[in-house]
RNA sequence: GCGGGUAUGGCGGAAUAGGCAGACGCAAGGGACUUAAAAUCCCUCGGGGGCGACCCCGUGCCGGUUCAAGUCCGGCUACCCGCACCA
């Protein structure tokens, strides 16, 4: 009898021996086959590791883990996401330096993540609150900077009047700020802002030459929200000065009864004189921006407004004199603040006339109802009418048309916008990467030279913002007081850090040449290692880190630093691990699983085998004591094979189909994420050999091996102890014969009329009559009428069809 | 509102390309072992009917295509996740 399987001292024996041998140290051969696969860098919270975490993580390490035996040469390493709020928070709360509360947690998560044994090249290991690390975050800046695509902007920004800190857009949620909770309020500052705007139409085509997942792909497309329309010049009436718009429907311009500007157009400023309610405007104006981002997407749909008196304007492919509005469904934000209103084929538009009882003119014809009644958007079936030129065309050729006309008189053209914005990259916070920037009042902003980087961020006695909204580097003289590098004159340091998206924007570069200080990554190594081949990361980062790290992954590729334009082939997603009552793990729900829990009373190996057992990979799952249970059942039972080991290096002969079969899918699963149905292929195939009561060696061998991925320790251990030769991290991946995989002899099922009446053991290569008269015969009088047809899908099934 | 996803036993979930629905696991029930319990092993396990060989129904709902539909097509419903006045 085999000993008993102990988790803790078998775990930690081959822990150990990993790291005295270096097993999973990459090489740095580039002439092997190479083979990147990375999953988010985590960042290292104060709680610790979640049974979250182990999801992605054991999903690529067993990706690596088979790419190794495979003769690959594997880069899947591991790093901390450390700048961010929470540990700043926790440092002014506990009046501790963030820089040993960052030091604390990751000890921690190192710890938890080696007693999970993952096969991460740990000498890789990036920190992005590393001077040497960051030093190179800032030198992209500066990079950044130097081609025009890192400006100051006075921005209305989100204000978190908590945390004191400006937000990008993603990170307010449903108007309150997502870290904390607090009300977001809009504010206006100088802020840094990186030109992603620039990239957006590469970030779109790059998607087509990836292979992500595809709500990934729908996503980011929708996020970038590319549209394609016309920009056309309305006369103010009576003045030189034109008021343009933006509009995806530039052939309704002959249904354009009202102009709508946004609240905080310039236009008002400007005519402020001449118009007669400016009091009432600007009594709006107030009200819209005291309004938050939730109170107005809240009141959707009940549209405000006020006309703007003194003004109108004229519509230029008719003369048309119409009045202008000012109204907050209008976004300064976007197109040009203004657009021109056709109530007749517009929602929105449609709405604000029917309250404000302004004139609906059709010019789309098509609506089985009248536009007085109901808003007719179908672009596809119209017709145009009440256009002049433009009636009896179809929508597009309309559109067409009109665009070629409103170029021809120099009045408008064609124009394609975008939902996306620029990217707010300022934060007045401690806990980031200083911005390594001068502001001189006579050379404005300079950047530092790159041989004073890493700009190192400065010790301060306190690092809570302060009240006026400048970070806390702002008080710190010494520091923030200097020459100007540029004409030598009195100078200050820009005293805003980076949000935490900028380290993890190229965090994937570092690890293949980490220590490198002559640059961000040699570029022999980033010729070898770049695409990443495999990239696996939450849905919650597609429109935030993804798109960002791509950004900037496609700034360095047009500056030449690194060899393709997209930096990760291939993008999955897992779904959320969900406490057992089905809900989001939190500990105000108290359903918080701890892995160290389950590590100490059932294993890594049994944490890691759940975990990709639980469901689809790509969906969330609850979690199930239970169902830990059972994976611990099946690898006792694994372990206790041995007691059943037999000699024979080879298959038994009523096992073979059944070994290759196994071979064939749990290979082709482990690459489809589908390692719910490895694992039961992997228990179907134990249960073959409790029920002969006989494992060959040959066979054992197998099932080690295709087990070692998801389950290391153990098979490692058995391997050892059944005397196979080496390491098993080291053996060769199985091979299985695709002429094996097919069994000899095969039950199949004989319908009648596509019912299933019987079924016959057949061989493989049997040809069709004989199976259908066996199949026949073994209907007897079942069969009754005239057959009509008769079906033989071989291996499957015999249909007869009869009347 | 727009976009995406999901719907199969008591539960988690299987089912390449339309081809024996419910693999694998969990829970439950019965049995063996035990003084007893745990562990382990064996059996049963979608619903209904029949003494029985067997028969009928069954993959959210309604229809369609097909010899054959969980799978394909048309039309719905419910839930989950994003985005949300983007002109």
């Amino acid at each position: 009898m085999a000993v008993p399987y102990n988790h803790h001292e078998v775990e930690q024996k081959w822990q150990k021996i990993w790291d005295e041998e270096k097993a999973f140290r990459t090489s740095d051969d580039y002439s092997k086959p190479k083979y990147y696969a990375l999953v988010e860098f985590p960042y290292p919270s104060g709680q610790g590791l979640h049974v979250g975490h182990p999801r992605p993580y054991t999903a690529l390490d067993i990706v690596a883990r088979k790419r190794r035996m495979q003769g690959y040469n594997v880069l899947y390493p591991m790093g901390w996401d450390a700048f961010g709020l929470p540990t700043e928070n926790y440092a002014i709360k506990n009046h501790i330096h963030p820089k040993i509360v960052t030091k604390n947690n990751v000890e921690r998560f190192k710890g938890q993540l080696h007693a999970l044994g993952y096969s991460f090249d740990w000498e890789r290991e990036v920190n992005t609150t590393d001077p040497e690390y960051y030093k190179w975050t800032q030198w992209i800046f500066l990079k950044l900077f130097k081609a025009g695509l890192a400006y100051k902007a006075e921005m209305p920004i989100n204000w978190c009047t908590s945390c004191k800190v400006g937000l990008a857009n993603e990170e307010v949620v449903n108007g309150v700020c997502e870290r904390c909770g607090s009300e977001v309020v809009r504010k206006v500052k100088s802020q840094w802002m990186l030109k992603i705007t620039e990239y957006a139409d590469k970030l779109i085509q790059g998607l087509d030459t990836v292979d992500y997942i595809e709500r990934v792909k729908v996503s980011q497309k929708n996020w970038i929200g590319k549209s394609q329309g016309a920009e056309v010049d309305f006369a103010i009436t009576g003045k030189e000065e034109k008021l343009r718009v933006y509009t995806t429907r530039p052939d309704t311009l002959f249904g354009a009864t009202y102009m709508v500007v946004s609240p905080e157009h310039p236009l008002i400023e400007k005519y402020r004189d001449e118009i007669k309610n400016y009091d009432a405007l600007a009594e709006y104006r107030e009200q819209a921006a005291r309004k938050s981002d939730f109170e107005r997407t809240e009141l959707v749909k009940d549209k405000t407004g006020v006309q703007i008196e003194g003004l109108t304007a004229t519509n230029p492919v008719n003369g048309r004199e119409i009045p202008i509005w000012i109204s907050d469904y209008v976004l300064m934000t976007y197109g040009t603040g203004a657009i021109m209103a056709v109530p007749a084929h517009d929602e929105r538009d449609w709405d604000f006339a029917k309250k404000f009882g302004l004139p609906i003119i059709e010019v789309v014809a098509g609506s089985p109802v009248s536009v007085q009644e109901q808003v007719y958007t179908d672009v596809a079936t119209g017709t145009l009418v009440n256009s002049e030129f433009l009636n009896g065309l179809s929508v597009a050729d309309a559109k067409a048309r009109i665009i070629e006309f409103l170029e021809e008189k120099g009045i408008g053209h064609s124009k394609t916008n975008f939902k996306l914005r620029d990217w707010v990259f300022s934060r007045q916070r401690y806990w980031g990467e200083p911005i390594p920037i001068i502001k001189c009042e006579k050379c404005g902003f300079v950047p530092l030279d790159e041989s004073e980087l890493p700009l190192m961020l400065p010790e301060v006695e306190s690092y809570e913002p302060t009240d006026n909204g400048e970070s806390p580097l702002a008080a710190m003289k010494d520091w923030v007081n200097v020459t100007c590098p540029c004409c030598g004159g009195p100078a200050e340091r820009e005293t805003d850090t980076m949000p935490q998206w900028a380290g993890s924007s190229w965090y994937f570069l570092r690890y293949t040449d980490p220590h490198n200080t002559e640059a961000l990554a040699g570029k022999e190594a980033l010729d070898y290692w770049l695409p990443v081949d495999w990239y696996n990361g939450g849905m919650e980062h597609t429109t935030l880190h993804l798109l960002y790290s791509r950004f900037w992954h496609r700034f360095l590729y047009d500056q030449g630093y690194v060899p393709c334009p997209e930096p990760y082939q291939k993008r999955t997603s897992h779904g959320m691990i969900l406490g057992s009552n089905g809900e989001k793990m939190s500990k105000s729900r108290g359903n918080v699983v701890n892995p160290d829990d389950i590590v100490r009373d059932y294993g890594a190996d049994t944490l890691r085998t759940y975990e990709m057992f639980i469901g689809a990979f790509d969906l969330s799952a609850a979690w199930s004591e239970d169902g830990v249970k059972g994976c611990r059942r099946f690898l006792e039972r694994v372990w206790k094979l041995q007691d059943i080991l037999a000699e024979g290096e080879g298959y038994s002969a009523d096992l073979e189909t059944k070994l290759h079969q196994t071979i064939k899918k749990v290979s082709a699963d482990y690459e489809n994420l589908k390692y719910n149905t490895a694992i039961a292929a992997m228990m179907s195939l134990i249960n073959e050999f409790y029920k002969k009561n006989a494992v060959t060696r040959g066979e054992y061998r197998t099932l080690l091996t295709l087990l070692n991925p998801v389950a290391p320790h153990i098979t490692e251990e058995l391997w050892q102890s059944a005397g196979f030769e080496g390491r098993l991290y080291q053996a060769a991946w199985p091979q299985y014969e695709e002429e094996k995989t097919v069994e000899s002899t095969v039950e199949i099922g004989i319908q009648v009329n596509g019912k299933m009446r019987a079924a016959i053991t057949v061989s493989k290569d049997e040809d069709k009559e004989s199976v259908i008269a066996a199949a026949k015969e073994a209907l007897g009088d079942k069969l009754t009428g005239t057959v009509v047809k008769e079906i033989y899908v071989p291996g499957r099934l015999v249909n007869i069809v009869a009347k």
